[in-house]
DNA sequence: GCGAGAATATACAGATCTGTCTATTTCCTT
DNA sequence: AAGGAAATAGACAGATCTGTATATTCTCGC
């Protein structure tokens, strides 16, 4: 029996099959069955790398917060060194994945949704997901002078979490300027 | 056979369960045979009143935008005639509610999380409550003096969506405080 | 008391769900 | 070529899902 926590290629590309499907359509709307049957896999090869559906779900989304934070921060690293400018760049990365074809939202707050009692190990996993943002966008406000980074923090991760869920409900890029817009004008008064 | 818009003992009791059940552990989630169980009604009642499970759905959704709204703009009106006031009520209005046992997030968030598709009329369905609340902060916007009301509606439409997905995550009312102070420094912005 | 509409219990259809079991085959390493 | 792990097909269990059908009972106005 393979170990739950190897890599394989099989392994890979179950979880690459499901995400695109669970992001589409939802965690609960997405059986098993669909995915072996989009994946081309038997079912006891996805039972023999994962001990439940469960498991499946919680290993697609730790590998995502990694996935995302590391495309987040890539796009921060381009903006070069001025903090101010690193900060802003958080809100064109925003826009630019609002504009994507196959854009629906956050998964880590569609998975606090659809799992919406906080004991389950699936909210959980999504809340430790926000939290690590959370933790990234303070160094970021620190690094551009905020006086209380964390409290600017937590407002732009606010303003971000709103825009996804607007960006999301009203399939427009636009909450990704109005969010830059506000967030600016935050930054602002938090290292005046 | 009864009217399916028609409003009855029977429906109302239906609708007042499933509500319950829906929002403490999520649409898909939540059987027929649940809410039948738990209103203690029979199947081809709840069929009488309603197509489907989607239609019940749309109903619960459509009769809590509007309890939703006439429970933030009566707290609005308890604020009193300072339009400034009135404008920051909303944000203490968040955190009663974020404060309350059975708080779960937003069930609108949730639809769209849950039907992410679009095209889905329980999405578009809480597309048009987003929409509708949105209308109503532009006014109290207007009112406070802002110069473009709608711009900064729509900052504080992200601030408020951001705190209620960020206060169901994290099980914590501090959001709203968050929201409250940021909502504060934009609006003297947009009215200096 | 009667009759009509509403609600009931119950069974059922047909699909789908997660997860298990078994027997076979494929594939890689030695 | 042989041994062993991994993957396969396919049946299966047992539960659950939405929605339908039928026949009975309840309730209430007249």
């Amino acid at each position: 029996m393979s170990n739950a926590l190897a890599s394989s290629p099989k392994r890979d590309h179950l979880m690459a099959t499901a995400w695109r499907l669970f992001y589409r359509d939802g965690l609960r709307a997405v059986g098993i069955d669909t995915i072996l049957a989009e994946a081309g896999v038997a079912k006891m090869t996805l039972y023999n790398h994962f001990a439940s559906k469960e498991e499946l779900i919680i290993s697609i989304l730790e590998k995502r917060d990694v996935e995302f934070r590391a495309s987040l921060m890539g796009h921060v690293e381009a903006a070069g060194p001025d903090p101010e400018k690193r900060l802003l760049a958080v809100f064109d990365w925003l826009e630019g994945w609002f504009g994507s074809e196959s854009f629906k939202g956050c998964v880590f707050i569609r998975a606090v949704s659809e799992y919406p009692d906080p004991s389950h190990p699936i909210h959980q996993t999504a809340r430790r997901h926000k939290v690590a943002v959370k933790a990234a966008l303070t160094d970021l406000c620190a690094a551009a002078g905020a006086k209380e980074p964390a409290t600017l923090a937590e407002a732009l991760g606010l303003l971000i979490d709103g825009a996804i869920v607007t960006a999301h409900a009203t399939r427009s890029t636009a909450p990704a300027r109005s969010a830059a817009v506000a967030a600016s004008a935050l930054l602002r008064l938090a290292t005046a």
